[in-house]
DNA sequence: AACTGCCATATTTTCGAAAATTTCCGATTG
DNA sequence: CAATCGGAAATTTTCGAAAATATGGCAGTT
C-alpha cells in the first residue's frame, strides 16, 4: 500500500539541472525540490519568524511530506544561511541582525561590483537591449502601483519583486562567471528576507525613496560602460541597508539562538 | 530489529554547530555529517573521477551507510560545487574543466583579495602571531619533505596539506566576514580537487617552484600592511592555476557530462 | 533553595522497503 | 538499416516505522 504519490504526477520528461532558473510548467520535478522551494518562499516572507524552530512533524503535516524531502530541502537551505542547525537539535530559521545584513550587503557589493565591470566588459546589444527590457518592466510596475490609492494587492507586490531583481540580475548577466551568478542570486535572496517585510509591511503609499531614479541612473551608467555605475550600485544596496537597519527593532542580543 | 548503529556510538554531547571546524576526537556527531566528510575527502582526492556517476547502491556498501544520510550529504556536496545531479537520474562528481578552474582561482582571488585588506586593517598581535606560526609550521613540514629521498609518505602529504590551509586560513583569519570566510573555505576546497591530484601524482622531488619563498613574501608584505600583500597572493594563485592548466590533459569537450 | 539522577516524552536521525522513473535491450516496422 | 515501441531491469525518490538522542519534570539529597 502507501500511495506515495497521489496521482502519476506531471510526467516533466526533462527534469532540468538544479539550479536553472526554468521549470516553467509542470512543476518541480522531485518532491524535495517543492519543498525547497516552499520553504525557502516562506521564510524569505517571513511566514516562519527569525530563530523559530522548524520542528519536522510540523513541517511534515505543512506541506504533506515525509521526513527525507524535508530534510534535503533543509540541508539545502542552511547551506544557503537560510536555516541553521546544530547536530541532533534540528533546524531552525536564521536568525537576523544588523551584522548579517551588513555582512551579506557588503559581501553582494563585493560580488556584484566584480560581476557588472566583467559584464560591462563583455555586453553585447542584446545584453543592452535585456537591460533595458527589464528597466522598462520595472518601470511599468512601478508606475502601475503608484496609481492605486489604497493597499496593493499582494500579488502585485510579487510582481514587483519579480521584476526588479530581474532588473539587477540583467545588469551582471554578462561577467561569464557561474560563480558570481550564483553567489549574486543567493545574495539577493538573502538580502530578501530583510528587505520584504519591510515592503509589504508599511511604508508603501508614502514612497519616500525614488528607487526608480536610482535604477535610471545605475542603468545609464552602464549601458556607457562608465565605472560611476559600480559606485552608483553599491550606493543603491547600502542605501536600502540603511533604511532596513533603521526601521528595524532589533531584538536583544541573547545567546540562545536555536530551538 | 534492524539495529541502527553498531554500538551506542561515540556520545559526544557537545554536537556542535555544521561549519564549526572543530569535532576533535569523538567523530562526527551524526552519520549524515560522515558521509558528508567522507565522501567530500575521497571526492577531493580523486577516489572518485571527475564526471563518474555515484550511485547510491554502490556509496551505500562503500560507506556502509543507507540512503538517507547519504543524499544528504549529496546535496550539501552539490551546493559546493564538488557534485553535480540531474532531477531523477542521480548524482554524479562534478567535472573539471579549464573554464571551471579558471572561475574558481579568480572568484577565489576576488574573496580573499578582500578579506586579506580587511584582516591588515584589523588584524592584531594575535592575528600576526597566528600567521608566523603557520608559516613557520609550513616551513618545517616543507624542510623535512625536501629532505626525504624517494616517495613521501601520503600522511606527510596530508599534513603539508593541512598546514598550507592553515596558512592560508591565517591570513584571512582577521577579516570579520562570516561570508568570506566560508567562501574562502569552499574555494580552498574546490580549488584542491584540482591541486592534489598535480601534487601526488608526479613532480615531488623536482620541486621546480619555490612556493615557501613566495609564502613568504606574502606573509611579509601582509605584516607590512602592504597592499603588495594582495598582488602577491593573486599571483600565487594564478602561477598555480596556470601550473595546473598545463600539466593536465584536459578531456575533449563532450555534451553529455552526467551519467 | 540549589543540585543531581532518573524516567517519560518529544524530536531527530536512520533504516529498509515500496513506489516512481529512467535506462537498456530486443523485437518490430517502415 | 534507421527508427520506434514495449517491457524488464536498474536506479532514484519517497515513505513510515524503528532507533537514537535530547528535553523537561520530578523526586531525593545536600
Amino acid at each position: 500500500m502507501a500511495v506515495h504519490r497521489k496521482a502519476g504526477r506531471n510526467a516533466s520528461a526533462a527534469g532540468g539541472e538544479r539550479g536553472a532558473a526554468g521549470e516553467s510548467a509542470s512543476g518541480p520535478a522531485t518532491l524535495g525540490e517543492a519543498a525547497y522551494q516552499r520553504l525557502r518562499a516562506d521564510i524569505v516572507v517571513g511566514a516562519f519568524k527569525a530563530g523559530e524552530p522548524l520542528r519536522l512533524e510540523a513541517l511534515r503535516q505543512r506541506y504533506g511530506l515525509s521526513f527525507s524531502p524535508l530534510r534535503e530541502a533543509l540541508m539545502r537551505l542552511q547551506s544557503e544561511r537560510l536555516v541553521a542547525s546544530t547536530a541532533l537539535r534540528g533546524f531552525s530559521v536564521a536568525p537576523l541582525s544588523r551584522e548579517e545584513i551588513e555582512d551579506a550587503t557588503e559581501t553582494r557589493i563585493l560580488i556584484e561590483s566584480e560581476a557588472l565591470r566583467r559584464s560591462m566588459r563583455n555586453g553585447d546589444d542584446d545584453w543592452e537591449a535585456g537591460i533595458v527590457a527589464a528597466f522598462h518592466a520595472l518601470s511599468l510596475q512601478v508606475e502601475r502601483q503608484s496609481k492605486v490609492a489604497g493597499s496593493v494587492a499582494t500579488a502585485d507586490l510579487f510582481a514587483m519583486e519579480e521584476r526588479h531583481h530581474h532588473f539587477h540580475r540583467a545588469l551582471i548577466s554578462h561577467c561569464r562567471s557561474p560563480r558570481l551568478l550564483e553567489l549574486a542570486e543567493r545574495l539577493y535572496v538573502e538580502t530578501q528576507r530583510y528587505r520584504l517585510p519591510n515592503y509589504f509591511g508599511g511604508v508603501l503609499g508614502q514612497r519616500r525613496r525614488d528607487a526608480t531614479a536610482e535604477h535610471r541612473e545605475i542603468m545609464d551608467a552602464t549601458l556607457g560602460r562608465s565605472e560611476e555605475a559600480v559606485r552608483l550600485l553599491a550606493d543603491h544596496y547600502r542605501k536600502t541597508a540603511a533604511i532596513i537597519e533603521a526601521s528595524i527593532e532589533w531584538p536583544p542580543v541573547s545567546g540562545k539562538a536555536a530551538r
